[in-house]
DNA sequence: GTCTATACGGCGATAGAC
DNA sequence: GTCTATCGCCGTATAGAC
């Protein structure tokens, strides 16, 4: 792997887990192994490194979406279903999720306009695939077409931001059960009144 | 206010918007009005500033929520809406939510295992508090009781988390909107079927 | 591009006078 | 309990040889 990319795996696992703050250029540095100093060659201050990984975290969870909601084999309340499974359990210690999550909430003060811009842009593209699949659900009658589009999105995303960084203050049985206690509470939330 | 008080209140306001590591001892006594040494009159650390404030925050948290829980002039459905249409609104520059929602998810390394043993003592308390309340839900015909009071539980508390700490990336109206449409959505998946 | 050496500042924390 | 002065450390970042 070209050093470069090293830099920002392992920037991004640091910055997921301990946070921008709690993160040294020495710490990045050893994982990456090579001395302190070396990183400069390649980015100029540990923001503009912060910048380089937040701008793939991105692009990778913008691809995730696409890649997962564009598949029309499967019933839109399957797709919703694994998309939320697959989170709440991949989600543990999953570097990719754990920054993603992180940053949407705590942002150093320093890079807060930039974060929040690029936030901005990935939920609402996000938001756009989103309301193609629940108008799909509705036209399918999968979906209560009395709820509006917002409503389905705004639960089902809370839903899935809760599941996906949630400590496990129960211990690792009452985890794995969480997912399928919510999803049958949002699934009877959703479903057309006469089924 | 009593110096000692005033750290404390200062403090958790740092600590929840700006994150235990952004938070200085100097920014801490400027806000006091003491110099950064005074401090150390009244604290032997900065990790000792930070439990206080923790111990205070939990105690706070579990005063209210029973206060709120055990009106049983209100129907249960009525409680948990107002709960949580509070900690959707109120929630926005609230610190102390801040800081009881940051903490409940990322901690420092050094305080980690502190912090977590008294998320636990919270959590398990406020559990106990909602089983009661679901349990007169079910009586009184307002609850499913087919569900499990883990189902409940969860999700409504994943809902909480979520409107406490998601951060506006949408602009205010639509954040105004979005307690009403996650309730809609909450209530249809908990209610007796044949209602 | 990587290294050794180093600058400079702010951090948490302490000493000791009042 | 509050202050001024200061310590020792580690943070980000730079200089300059190889």
């Amino acid at each position: 792997m070209e050093t470069k990319e090293s830099i920002i795996v392992e920037s991004r696992n640091f910055f997921g887990t301990f946070g921008y703050e709690a993160t040294s250029m020495s710490m990045i540095a050893e994982a990456v192994a090579i001395k302190k100093p070396s990183l400069y060659s390649h980015y100029k201050s540990k923001e503009d490194i912060f910048k380089d990984v937040l701008d793939k975290e991105m692009q990778d969870y913008i691809a995730h979406l696409k890649s997962v909601l564009n598949d029309n084999q499967k019933r839109v309340m399957e797709i919703l279903h694994d998309l939320m499974k697959t989170m709440s359990l991949d989600s543990t210690g999953d570097a990719s999720a754990d920054f993603y999550y992180r940053y949407a909430r705590y942002q150093p003060q320093e890079l807060k306009d930039y974060i929040m811009e690029r936030y901005t842009e990935s939920e609402n593209t996000a938001r756009v695939l989103f309301d193609d699949i629940i108008e799909r659900g509705k036209r399918e009658g999968e979906i209560d077409a009395e709820l509006s589009n917002a409503q389905i999105y705004s639960t089902y995303f809370l839903l899935l931001d809760g599941l996906a960084v949630t400590p496990d203050f129960y211990g690792k049985t009452y985890q794995e059960g969480e997912f399928d206690r919510v999803w049958e509470v949002f699934q009877r939330g959703i479903r057309p009144a006469s089924v």
